[in-house]
DNA sequence: GATGAATGAGTCTTCATTCAT
DNA sequence: AATGAATGAAGACTCATTCAT
């Protein structure tokens, strides 16, 4: 029987994320202390722990709701009947990443790259990340296949291949940006074209 | 002397490298303690820091080490005189990837992903990592230039960004793979050839 | 509100600094792990540093309130409307330092030996240290100014290097109380009026 | 059977201890490796404990040269047959500590007070400055007991007990000497001057 | 005699988590 | 619900000493 309302709780829980994430971008998240969060939250040792049970169970919630954030962003361009033509698709895809990277003026990516490397050791945020791009390829899968159907591109491939291909041109976006940058939605959409056989990106 | 040769010094330092690579995509680089790389590498306190003095000093090196086995195996594919045609290359590099990610029994691209998280909050990590991506840009630039010149994709864009869309695909295949399969040098080809302008990848 | 009361904390700082002490006085400052001094105090590693940061933050606390306490038993002497005549001072300070050094059972002299050792390689205690000294070198001052003026010494040298030659006096009782005894404030007082040219020292 | 002559061994024994003493007047004894003399020394590990099997003899070792050396320098000034008046003897005896307290650019009195320090924790060397004093108590008891035969002091006091106080004093001033400064011979014996009941110091 | 690589017990310190209040 | 003092296992690193060469 919660004693507080279910909105309460709720928004204690995004605070403590908050910080969280505040703490991660600047330190990492091992060398992140419970404490450190606890302080940037202006909250008490028991209060966290009354909300995550473990900074494991913390961290997973961390990267659950960064990534969460960035479904939500990208379903509208994903889904739509009539999809974007694929330059523009990368530049709209590449705009959200952008956006949502920097969103809390986080650094570009940090959150990504540290969930790619924890995922690498930590089997449940695998699960959560993985089970993220999967859906990603599906539903690129079923863009490219449209994309066939309406000419932009050649009809001879698999879907499923191009999406594949599609997703990593993404992925790597986000890698390059965060590491050494020099590539924004703009120059990514140009230099795609450059390599389509499709026409040019329409001006907005 | 009793002063120990550089070839039996090298062989230390690359038996310590060894193992810690052992260690690190088991449990991941901040869970592996100095003891569990002293262990596997059937060493003593000391003499692991008579080869690094410090873990950071340990997990510099051992990038470094990554990343140099694989730039060494890309430069021959990098630097032809006559550049491998958009898919053949996409299938070479993909390959050497695999090939590279997979020495020593390790999971796929453990060691990429691992360092690009790092990269995020070790500053000396990110120089290094970085530097190698810039390489492979400049690479990359090249080879796109000579790939207008010859006609295989459309000459109107800078040969600039599309390097940094080739570098994003492959950055992307490394996370993709390590995440969640299903792409592999020969689907990568395919897939590319079904978004590219040019003829199909010729059969080997 | 379940935070400690100012009290027991400093109880709790008091009790550290006496097990520190003993075991100090047992085994030295740098041969006396934490853990030694956890043990004396029947504390657990994370409460020790709960209190204090660092061995040399506890070190310094250790002799700051060692040195603190003299100087409050010494102040009445020192700072007294009229001073006591020369041969009296001796054996009056003499008896304070005897006392001092021999509180909790630990042997004569050994805070003070220890601390000007240490002094000569940590800056924070010689400050400490040194800051106490100068003290004493000024209200030694007042006093020969007093001696002076009352006619129980000579008039005619400066009192500032009459108080440096009581200090020195004062000082080297300790180091030889401390290295070899056979000195007590009695036998200091005797052979102090041997020198002197004023009166005796009064019976009490 | 040394292989090496006596002299050589001795002179490389010096060399260690000089070694030794620029190392500890640095960064004090317990936080001087071994290897920090050996490399100071220009010597290899196996060669040092060639010539001390451990870091307590050599420690010892130290303290026996440096107050060794002091014995050599006071002799002269201690035996007179006909000694110095107070206050001279008091200017001699500190000009003699001050010259060696800076032989070697070491700090003044490093040597003495770590020396007090160390004897506090470490029996054998306690027994050899302790030794030491006792002897100067000695020396300085006969001195006494002439100053009071030749009318320089009054004869009343146990030259015994004035003896301490004479050492204390020589004590003190090294104490004071390295600690706060502001005391040198001259000022030593100005204000002793102003203190003792005999003549005014002659100047030299 | 001389070398310096190797050893491993011991040091200080951190930190996730608990629980009495 | 909330607090924060307390716990103690585990971590990185040091260093006196040895011994094969």
């Amino acid at each position: 029987m919660p004693k507080i309302s279910e909105e309460k709780r709720q928004a204690r829980r995004d605070q403590i994320l908050a910080a969280s994430w505040r703490c991660f971008s600047r330190r990492g998240i091992h060398s992140t202390s419970m404490e450190d969060i606890i302080r940037e939250a202006n909250l008490s040792f028991g209060a966290l722990y009354l909300y995550y049970k473990s900074k494991d169970e913390l961290i997973l919630a961390a990267f659950s709701s960064a990534f969460q954030e960035m479904r939500l962003l990208l379903a509208p361009i994903l889904t739509r009947e009539d999809p974007y033509p694929p330059a523009v698709l990368v530049r709209e895809v590449a705009k959200v990443i952008t956006i949502h990277a920097q969103r809390d003026k986080l650094n570009f990516g940090v959150a990504f790259l540290m969930g790619w490397g924890e995922a690498q050791v930590n089997p449940k945020v695998k699960e959560l990340v993985g089970g993220g791009q999967m859906m990603y390829r599906e539903a690129l899968a079923a863009i490219v296949y449209k994309w066939q159907k309406r000419g932009d591109i050649r009809p001879e491939a698999k879907p499923a291949n191009v999406a594949k291909v599609m997703l990593s041109f993404f992925l790597g976006f986000i890698v390059q940006s965060a590491m050494i940058g020099g590539i924004d939605p703009e120059t990514a959409a140009k230099g795609f074209e450059g390599i389509i056989s499709s026409q040019p990106v329409p001006r907005r």
